[in-house]
DNA sequence: TTGACAGATGCAACCGAGTTGCATTATACT
DNA sequence: AGTATAATGCAACTCGGTTGCATCTGTCAA
C-alpha cells in the first residue's frame, strides 16, 4: 500500500500542495477498513478536533478524486462513500448493521467481461459488484 | 412479463387502490428499455400532460418499492433510479452517453457468492454488478 | 344507490446536503 | 523576504426530497 506521505509528496509535485485538510482526509481514509461517507468523515474529524469547513472538506474530496486518489461508489442508497483508490475489490455488506467488508474474486469477471464486449459492442471500461446480505452476529 | 394490469389488480386485492398516479408511474416503467429517474419520469408525464404533485410521485415510487413491484438502483451517481422488479439481470451503460442495456450473465455468480458466504461466514441475500463502458457509437 | 372509511392527492412550508462567489490566508518557490 | 496561486472560510443560495394537514376519491358494504 501507498503510504500517505508518498501520496502527499507526488500530489506536490503535480502543482497542488501539502494542507491540513488533505493530509487528514487522507490519512483517514488510508486507515479506514471500509468506504466512508463525508458526514462519518466529518464526525472522525471532530472526535479528533479537527475543524474544518465542510465547502473545504467537499473540494478536498473532489480534487482527491480528480486526482484518482480516491474513489467515490455508491451501496444501495445516494449517499456517497469514498475510499483510497487501489487494488480492485468489491464489498460485501450487511444489510442490518451496515458493516462493510473487502472481497476480492477468485476468478475475476474478464471472461464474462469479454463476451459481453463482443455480444453488446461495448468498450468494457469498469465495473462494479456489491453483495448483500447479514453477517454472522445479525443472522444468529 | 407480468402485466400492468394484473399488477393493479393484484395491489387492489392487497388493499390499495388503483389510482391515477399508480397506474401511470407502473405503465411508464414498464414500457421503459432502461432505469428511470423521478425527474425523467416527471418529463415524461408532461409530454403527455399527464400532471401530478412531486410529493405523490414520490410517495407513489415508495409504496411500489415496498410492495415489491418496483426496484430502485444507483448507477455511479447519487440519482435513483427506478424499474420494474422482475427476472434477475445486470446493466451495461455508456459513460459518454448516458444509453443503459440489460445484461444477462451466462453463468451467474452462484458459485462464487457460495464461496464469499463460506469464507465470510455471511448469509448473501442479493447483489449488483454494473457494467460502465463505450458504447459503439460513443467509441467511434 | 348511497354512505362511510381509509387510501390517495395537493399544497405550502420546510429541511438539509451540497454548491457558489468572493474575500482572506497559507504554501511553495524564487 | 516577496510573489503567485492554491487552499480556506463564510454567508448566501439552490434544489431534491420530506412533512403536516386539509381535501378528494376509490372501494366496499348496507
Amino acid at each position: 500500500m501507498k503510504q500517505v506521505d508518498d501520496i502527499l509528496q507526488e500530489i506536490q509535485q503535480r502543482g497542488h500542495r501539502k494542507s491540513r485538510s488533505r493530509a487528514a482526509v487522507l490519512y483517514e481514509l488510508a486507515q479506514a477498513k471500509k468506504p466512508i461517507s463525508v458526514q462519518d468523515l466529518r464526525l472522525l474529524f471532530e472526535e479528533q478536533n479537527i475543524f474544518f469547513n465542510k465547502t473545504t472538506l467537499y473540494r478536498e474530496i473532489e480534487t482527491l478524486q480528480k486526482l484518482g486518489y480516491i474513489k467515490e461508489l455508491f451501496l444501495r442508497n445516494d449517499t456517497a462513500l469514498y475510499e483510497m483508490n487501489e487494488s480492485h475489490h468489491h464489498h460485501l455488506m450487511c444489510t442490518q448493521c451496515g458493516d462493510v467488508r473487502h472481497i476480492v474474486l477468485e476468478e475475476g469477471l474478464h471472461d464474462e467481461e469479454k463476451k459481453i464486449a463482443k455480444r453488446e459492442q461495448f468498450i468494457i471500461q469498469e465495473h462494479s459488484l456489491e453483495f448483500f446480505g447479514l453477517c454472522q452476529k445479525c443472522s444468529s
